[in-house]
DNA sequence: AAATTTTTTAGGTAAGACCTAACTTTTCCT
DNA sequence: AGGAAAAGTTAGGTCTTACCTAAAAAATTT
């Protein structure tokens, strides 16, 4: 467990998609899956899987499978939250369609702050589910606060 | 000059850089003010150079400076319109200070997609100055076209 | 023209993401 | 159960990006 440092966006996409599969389709998470979605050799999902572990993100126990730390839950969380806020942006705002927005947003949100995706949240009044209807997941400090002005004005 | 090929972030750090300094202070572009600037030793400027020369984004006369190329205009022009569009976004959207906005396109712009800035910029009208007055260069295929429902709805 | 400053070259290092080939476990069938 | 097939892992690379230091070479200053 190698301590802090910080996530790259690639951590960040496997994290993603092992939230995804383990705590919103309760399915198994299989190496070969991954690196079919991922569209890389299993191997270099092994290796991933097992850097993740160092980093504390996940517990990882070969040929068995993987967990989520509370470490790696709440970045997983974090970044997901990112994303679905953008994408409610994106659809809300621009007209996107769910799908663009989804791509646009995959594109973005690891590298979005959290301020600024907050500041998101609070303008569209913390809505709860993403346009796919995925969950949002709330964040300490993005309640109340000011707004801004694009909400009382006619764009 | 080795073709095509996609442009690293950094990469786009560098012509934005360059094409400020070149174009819009009209100011020489200098090795060591470069590096300063990015926070680097000189000899990594050197090497970037370089690197954009055989790229075809700029020209480079050793010990005698640099000069965009029609590619890296382009190219350079492409990123600046990106960042300069989402700060309007922050600022008018979100009530973003200068600052803020700035900081926040910076870390978004080369990974925002023409079409997204195309989007926002019709949403607002096609601005032709960013919130700190810099100009916004127009684009082809960023005119007419339906806007976001957002034009016409309270948020 | 010397001294100083700026820039470049040469020769590294390090992190991230990948890969192939061979090997080990697990799973599935008969 | 027991062996074949499938899934997963290890070992040992490669390549790209982005840095760095020290020494050498040009350009500037004085």
């Amino acid at each position: 467990m190698k301590a802090e440092a910080r996530i790259t966006v690639n951590e960040g996409k496997y994290l993603k998609l092992i939230y995804r599969k383990q705590h919103e389709e309760f399915s198994r998470v299989r190496t070969t899956v991954v690196a079919k979605s991922v569209r890389v050799r299993p191997a270099t999902v092994t290796e991933m899987l097992q850097n993740l572990a160092e980093k504390g993100l996940l517990r990882y126990t070969r040929y068995r499978g993987v967990r989520l730390t509370e470490k790696g839950f709440a970045e997983a969380q974090k970044l997901l939250r990112k994303h679905r806020i953008l994408e409610t942006l994106f659809v809300r705002f621009l007209n996107y369609d769910v799908q663009k927005a989804c791509d646009e947003a995959s594109k973005l949100d690891h590298y979005a702050s959290e301020d600024l995706v907050n500041t998101i949240c609070r303008a569209y009044g913390h809505p709860e589910t993403c346009p796919c209807n995925k969950t949002i997941f709330s964040h300490e400090g993005c309640e109340e606060k000011p707004l801004g002005k694009a909400r009382w004005k006619i764009i």
